[in-house]
DNA sequence: TGTCGTACTATGTCTGTCGTAGTAACTATA
DNA sequence: TATAGTTACTACGACAGACATAGTACGACA
């Protein structure tokens, strides 16, 4: 199966994971199981992106963290919960996308002109 | 104008600069003119960019470059014409956009789900 | 004479992503 | 009971594409 390469990704980080916290709180784990699964196996998002993901958004007031500390066994967890920033870079990024979208199209060759 | 952030566009303009490499040989400073007019300046590709990019994709074997020695006043002008390899990440390039596109769009929400 | 367009080159910086490694608790299986 | 697997991260350093800034040099045009 063909797989994204990173640099294909970069840049997008951003939208998928604010994505996936746009009703709910979430957290690193979780995130990555869905990312996994909402785009079937196509996109695993390393372990590290993800979590430096978290701390370079937080630094830009996108999102928030808060720990749950009352988890059985006494384990933590850390959740992040999407600011009005965030869903506002969420929109922007969005409407990017579509502009970017629109662009690249222009410069993908035709099946058949390609020989 | 929105414009298309680097980010956005990192890893693609691979795509961008070959597409324009497809039919004919060219150089530098007309395939960013074509960038531009070709995206309706969404578009505006930086110099440094642009070049490093050539100096890359000519290190990969994706092009070849040969200088045209005899333009009217002495000046040189450097064209890059596609190799085989190139022809090939083009294509692998252009799949790669496919299966991105498909997997990022998961990851867009509908108009109305964001308030 | 000076500005604009053409056609680059050089050098160094930034930053998102990635590789590697380590920690630590719980959980299922043999 | 041992051990492999899953959960849930953190630390640190390196890479590479994109970018900022600056400079070179020729021709055309006013």
């Amino acid at each position: 199966m063909a797989e994204i390469s990173s640099d294909v990704i970069r840049g997008y980080n951003d939208i998928i994971i604010l994505f996936l916290l746009l009703n709910s709180p979430s957290y690193g784990y979780e995130i990555s199981k869905q990312i996994r699964s909402l785009s079937e196996d196509k996109y695993i998002i390393k372990e590290t992106t993800l979590y430096s993901a978290f701390t370079r958004m937080e630094k830009n007031g996108f999102i928030e963290s808060f720990v749950d500390e009352d988890m059985a066994g006494g384990k933590k967890r850390t959740y992040y919960r999407l600011t009005e920033a965030g869903r506002e870079h969420y929109r922007a990024k969005c409407e990017e996308w579509k502009l970017t979208k629109e662009v690249i199209e222009k410069f993908i060759a035709d099946e058949g002109a390609l020989i």
